[in-house]
DNA sequence: TGCTCTATTTTTAGCAA
DNA sequence: TTTGCTAAAAATAGAGC
């Protein structure tokens, strides 16, 4: 049979043929991605978005990234985060917390940061008081579910 | 020889071919990456960390994650946005940005985004802008160079 | 860390369910 | 979209540069 045939490397035609190696070479992709990490101590964050769009996840993206920025210095959230806990009013509580977001906001230079970066810092922000957020906390595999 | 030997998925205890097997599988996982993405026609963005914290990435995560925010819809950023193109004076183009974000966080519900998923909302806020922000738009590679 | 070499182990294409 | 089967293709452990 035409099991094992050397095939060139190029898109599938095929729909039904290129949605059955979808799914198994994402399978086999997600599996070396636990291999590395288990063998070698290594982070592996994997977003795959299937041909019809559907998203896939492997591994800690919150912590792979949050592994990369420690903390950033200087932040004035963590004092907004810190009393969005202490008060348990339901309506003020997000409130502070987005006040708290446009000051942070107030302090990046745009111009600098570019968008995803920005991102990412005011993420390490908000991880820096997950213990805080934690109930308002999406993981990053829920998000796409 | 001992070559191509069965070994057991477990932590590498000897540093040196602990750092030789992630830089060989790291390099084969991001070729299988690259082999679903042409085949299949689907997006994969990785992020890798090294034993050492370094680190890898595979894929375009901008545009992963922006092909699954198609557009955030009753924005006033875009406004913001276009201001920010119409006038030239370098000192409140930035501004006029960062109060934009400020307006649209405002509008944001964070009690019910949590904090990822609403980056990933202003991700696409800014995508939606990428024309006018494009040269202060860092891509995920360049962040982790 | 990166590449070469090679015996073996893994992954996988094509079919079928 | 996922899984089982199986022969063939691809990845890779271990050792050396």
């Amino acid at each position: 049979m035409g099991t094992g045939k050397k095939i060139e490397i190029k898109q599938i035609i095929k729909e039904a043929s290129r949605m059955v190696t979808f799914s198994k070479r994402r399978k086999g992709l997600f599996k070396k991605a636990s291999q590395l990490e288990s063998m070698t101590g290594a982070r592996v964050a994997i977003v795959v978005f299937s041909p019809t769009g559907k998203p896939y996840t492997c591994g800690d993206v919150n912590a792979a990234i949050g592994t990369h920025f420690p903390r950033f210095h200087g932040s004035e959230i963590g004092s907004c985060g810190s009393q969005y806990h202490e008060n348990g009013a339901s309506g003020s509580r997000s409130f502070s917390l987005k006040n708290g977001l446009c000051d942070w906001l107030e302090k990046i230079d745009v111009e600098e940061c570019g968008n995803l970066s920005e991102m990412l810092l005011l993420k390490e922000q908000l991880e820096g008081n997950r213990d805080k957020l934690a109930e308002h906390t999406e993981s990053f595999e829920a998000l796409f579910m």
